[in-house]
DNA sequence: GGGATTGTTTAAAT
DNA sequence: GATTTAAACAATCC
């Protein structure tokens, strides 16, 4: 579930809340879903927070750094002192919540992952950018990635559109979702080459991943089914989405019943009328 | 019971 | 080398 603007809902929320909290300890019910050292984390205190793409980063004193990566159904819930929402007991006790991670002021932030494709992995802060998953992303929407690189990348390749972007190794961020999403808008068909596209067709492509994916970040993330913010709440862009899911409601521009296929192993929602 | 699910890596096949 | 396909990681939902 979490692309981009998912992972940066986290990040900014764990943001406003982490800096200047101290580790008390780190409890680790699944061994696989912590990867490194957690002693090296225990009394550091956090630094900041930062993304690589989907990838989330929390740095510490100490010279160390949790690298949390969600897949598919990973969550990362933040518990503040002195409240009791209904969700952090739930999640304290819960079996999918795998590392629990105690903060000296009595924070808590849970890392939850019903199908444990995810982890947290405690590395030194100089080693993240090491990481293979950091040294095979390619550029990356809002960082580093502009249209006329896009453009370029684009034309470079003759697989189908939607395959190149959802390749992290060619352009860092795009997940299934969003890249349904923009290719509608775009009216753009998922299974064109890349290479055919036209060089409008493309700018028109990378304006409209910006654009839908700057509109999920304000909507805090996409919550059709698993991802919960940092604070335990859904995210809204799926009250919004234009394809995602729409399979049979009429397209929004022209009425035309969406279909569903699954395309090069992933869910693929079109209109076969403004997708040529 | 079968098939699908927002991500990524790896290996094998083409 | 580029690309495609499948499998793997595993749980849940419909």
């Amino acid at each position: 579930m979490p692309e981009l603007p998912e992972v940066e809902t986290v990040r900014s929320q764990l943001a406003g809340i982490l800096p200047g909290l101290t580790v008390h300890a780190i409890e680790i019910r699944r061994a696989k879903s912590f990867q490194g050292n957690p002693d090296a984390l225990v009394l550091q205190s956090v630094l900041r927070v930062r993304r690589f793409s989907k990838l989330l980063l929390i740095d510490f004193t100490g010279h160390h750094t949790a690298a949390i990566h969600l897949k598919m159904t990973g969550r990362v819930i933040a518990a503040l002192p002195d409240t009791s929402y209904v969700w952090d007991v739930a999640y304290a006790i819960h079996k999918h919540t795998h590392v629990i991670v105690h903060f000296t002021n009595g924070t808590k932030v849970y890392f939850h992952d019903q199908r444990t494709f995810g982890y947290i992995q405690a590395l030194p802060t100089a080693d993240v950018t090491l990481l293979h998953y950091v040294q095979t992303l390619g550029p990356e929407f809002f960082r580093n990635l502009d249209q006329a690189t896009f453009v370029r990348i684009v034309q470079g390749s003759t697989r189908p559109i939607k395959v190149l972007l959802l390749d992290q190794q060619k352009v860092a961020g795009v997940g299934n979702i969003y890249a349904n999403e923009a290719l509608w808008i775009a009216g753009i068909s998922p299974m064109m080459r890349a290479k055919d596209l036209s060089r409008a067709q493309a700018a028109l492509l990378f304006v409209s991943l910006e654009s839908v994916m700057k509109d999920a970040i304000r909507c805090q993330g996409a919550s059709s089914d698993n991802f919960r913010d940092a604070f335990g709440q859904k995210g809204t862009v799926q009250d919004h989405f234009r394809v995602y899911g729409r399979v049979k409601y009429p397209c929004l521009r022209c009425g035309t019943p969406l279909q569903k296929m699954m395309f090069m192993g992933r869910g693929t929602y079109y209109c076969v009328v403004c997708q040529r």
